[in-house]
DNA sequence: CTCTTTCGTTTACAGATGTAAACTGATTAC
DNA sequence: GTAATCAGTTTACATCTGTAAACGAAAGAG
């Protein structure tokens, strides 16, 4: 199940926000994306539909839930992305994303001791 | 202008062996993707259309070339995966790679000498 | 010179996507 | 209780994608 750029806005306002009505999700994507209620309304739709999103009933209003977990789909897009973008190899990709972002100290060194911890200095592992 | 999933496949045969005319391409694409000829003469042509590709004649074939920059395309797709995925944020982005990918001692080295460059152990940079 | 093969161009077609209007059933305001 | 409103469902529609067949011109086979 794939989860299209204009879905992703939505899956990620959800994940972060959950559980949510659709009044909820149109009021606080509409203006910032510029997407008409009705739009918004195909998407939670479609989302129901592929099975990223359950809604239960609340009176005449649906609450919706993500039915996929985030890391999951960050996981299945970063494989596409990967594979598409860099023949898979990760690598490469670390290497662009690192070269053209700007970082806080503070990331620069999570960064840092995560590949001091996967990656001693000395053997890789 | 987008380059698709299939369109990247060609894209970066491209990139790596041109300039090359479309039986090569099909040739070195066919098998390993299980495309028909037509479907990659499609994807030369559509390429050709959506201005990444430029072709000219040789005689009854035409020879084909990237228009457009690898880097410029690995530049366009990183931004538009770290904004559908991590909206925009690229820590997490690397952060995630990192957690999920092996690397090789060399690989994990060069990564942690760009990031002692761009990044020094002191300060931000 | 015809027939066949080859190469590129056009056409095809279903499914996904972005974007949204139309429709329908329930609800709230009079 | 009838009108206006609101929520969700259906329908719409152009474009993009993946996948490929059909078609037309050129070139080589005989």
């Amino acid at each position: 199940m794939q989860i299209s750029d204009a879905e992703w806005v939505v899956m990620n306002l959800i994940w972060g926000s959950q559980p949510i009505d659709a009044s909820q999700v149109i009021e606080r994507l509409s203006e910032p994306h510029d997407w008409s209620a009705a739009t918004i309304k195909t998407m939670l739709h479609r989302l129901v539909r592929k099975g990223a999103l359950s809604h239960e009933a609340d009176g005449r209003k649906y609450i919706y839930r993500a039915k996929v977990r985030r890391h999951d789909c960050v996981r299945k897009a970063s494989r596409s992305f990967l594979d598409r973008v860099f023949g898979g190899n990760a690598a490469p990709a670390l290497l662009h994303l690192l070269k053209t972002s700007r970082l806080s100290p503070d990331e620069a060194a999570e960064l840092r001791e995560l590949l001091d911890a996967r990656f001693g200095d000395e053997q890789g592992g």
